[in-house]
RNA sequence: GUGGAUAUAGCGUAGUUGGUUAACGCGCCAGAUUGUGGUUCUGGAGAUCGUGGGUUCAAGUCCCAUUAUCCACC
């Protein structure tokens, strides 16, 4: 029955400006302000983009939202420091909007450490050795008191290659733990204390390549109605094609309405042919450690800027680029920061990829509005592939 | 000038009583890395062992000469 109350204020908004095939682009408003998608979220673990980047740094190379782990902040310094200091928004000074992984993706990448359980994980500390106990409430309580925008999911990430059986097992007990994920955060965000109580929860669609389980497990968590769906456990094993075959199978049944999150992915051209089948939202550790280890992209593909041929090249990394990298230094001066081990060298060469991928995304999102997303897509793996 | 020491890959070194394709680190080159365990991992190229002679079945290794460098002394 309807009631003459104040309609609640909607928490969040996605709203498609243009569709080209199956590729979107959507502004996406959130309590935090608005993301415009195509978009790809900068890696910042430990509420910090690794190579020395500050919140002002992130305005510089056009970051509209991050990514923060619940592991790690849970372990270092603690959900319960992150909230005592108002939360990650506050305690980064960072105010757009924020995404939390779960830890779910620690399942994975921290297997030979920890235990599963119906209940959760039992991990082992990387820092320390200590216990570590995270079950689906756990992880929606840290992230509670994190307080990103988006929250994701306690998932299980199970290997590509696994076996039938065990990814059977698995993503039942994925989507059994998502139901608790989801009873956790709606009673966390009722409490007067939270953070952000305006939170919401995107749901993972898991299922190793196993195209029935994937299928049916993306029409199980749709019932479920949440603002926004990913697609995980993906970029672990398996190749390229599977890769796009997953994702061309999952998008169908997921909500066209809603944002869809490609979990860990990728490289530029990983992303362009994703985008393609319909996908939004990514995030990959590529740009920062490629650029912490000297790799930087440039429409022309990746250089390895410790390699001899720099030594003494007067160009930017690349012609044309607006970056805090490229507006100023040689590819020589950056050569000679990295083999010097100099924080300048992995600082520069990590702010020129992630320019790099925040400005493709802007040409992708350009494209799509244009309604010639193919014919940019094709030409720009097509440069990126011959290289120099 | 006298005495001593050292010469092995671009640099720094290892190499046993002489014994197969001379080893290692850095450097160089090329890969790898996908919801980050923060300087990683895997390959590869590169040496007439200062030079000339000698001993020996066999010399980076022993002997002689020579050159260069370093140290001490006059």
């Amino acid at each position: 029955m309807e009631t003459n109350a104040t309609p609640k204020m909607k928490p969040y908004g996605y709203e498609i400006c243009a569709r080209d095939g199956a590729a979107k682009s959507a502004v996406f408003s959130t309590v935090h302000g608005e993301v415009r998608t195509p978009v790809f979220m900068n890696v910042a673990t430990a509420a910090a983009i690794k190579g020395g980047l500050s919140a002002e740094d992130l305005e510089h190379i056009g970051t509209q939202i991050a990514l923060c782990n619940t592991y790690h902040l849970r372990l270092r310094p603690g959900d319960d420091i992150v909230y005592r200091m108002g939360g990650i928004h506050a305690f980064m000074d960072w105010k757009k909007p924020v995404l939390t992984d779960s830890g779910g993706f620690q399942v994975f990448s921290l297997a030979d450490s920890r235990k599963i359980t119906e209940e959760g994980v039992r991990f082992r500390s990387h820092i320390d050795g200590a216990r570590l106990f995270m079950g689906p409430e756990d992880s929606m309580r840290i992230q509670s008191h994190l307080g990103s925008t988006i929250a994701m999911a306690f998932d299980e990430c199970a290997p590509a290659l696994a076996e039938r059986s065990y990814v059977e097992d698995s993503v039942a007990r994925t989507t059994r733990w998502l139901m608790r994920c989801i009873r956790e955060l709606r009673r966390l965000n009722e409490l007067p204390d939270t953070v952000n109580r305006a939170q919401l929860l995107f749901g993972i669609n898991q299922g190793a390549i196993i195209d029935d389980i994937r299928v049916e497990h993306a029409k199980r968590i749709t019932e479920l109605d949440l603002p926004g769906y990913a697609i995980g456990g993906l970029a672990v094993g398996e190749t390229h094609a599977q890769m796009y075959h997953v994702i061309e199978q999952v998008v169908p049944h997921l909500p066209a309405e809603k944002p869809l999150y490609l979990m860990g992915v990728g490289t530029p051209e990983n992303i362009l042919e994703a985008v393609r089948r319909g996908v939004d939202f990514f995030d990959c550790v590529y740009p920062s450690r490629n650029g912490r280890h000297g790799h930087v992209y440039t429409k022309n593909g990746k250089l390895n800027l410790l390699n001899k041929r720099f030594l003494t090249d007067e160009r930017p990394i690349e012609e044309g680029c607006r970056c805090p990298a490229c507006k100023r230094h040689t590819r020589a001066y950056l050569r000679h920061l990295l083999k010097a081990d100099e924080m300048l060298g992995k600082r520069l060469a990590v702010m020129h990829n992630l320019y790099f991928y925040n400005s493709l995304m802007a040409e992708i999102r350009e494209a799509i509005s244009e309604h010639r997303y193919d014919a940019y897509a094709d030409e720009t793996i097509r440069r990126m592939r011959e290289g120099q």
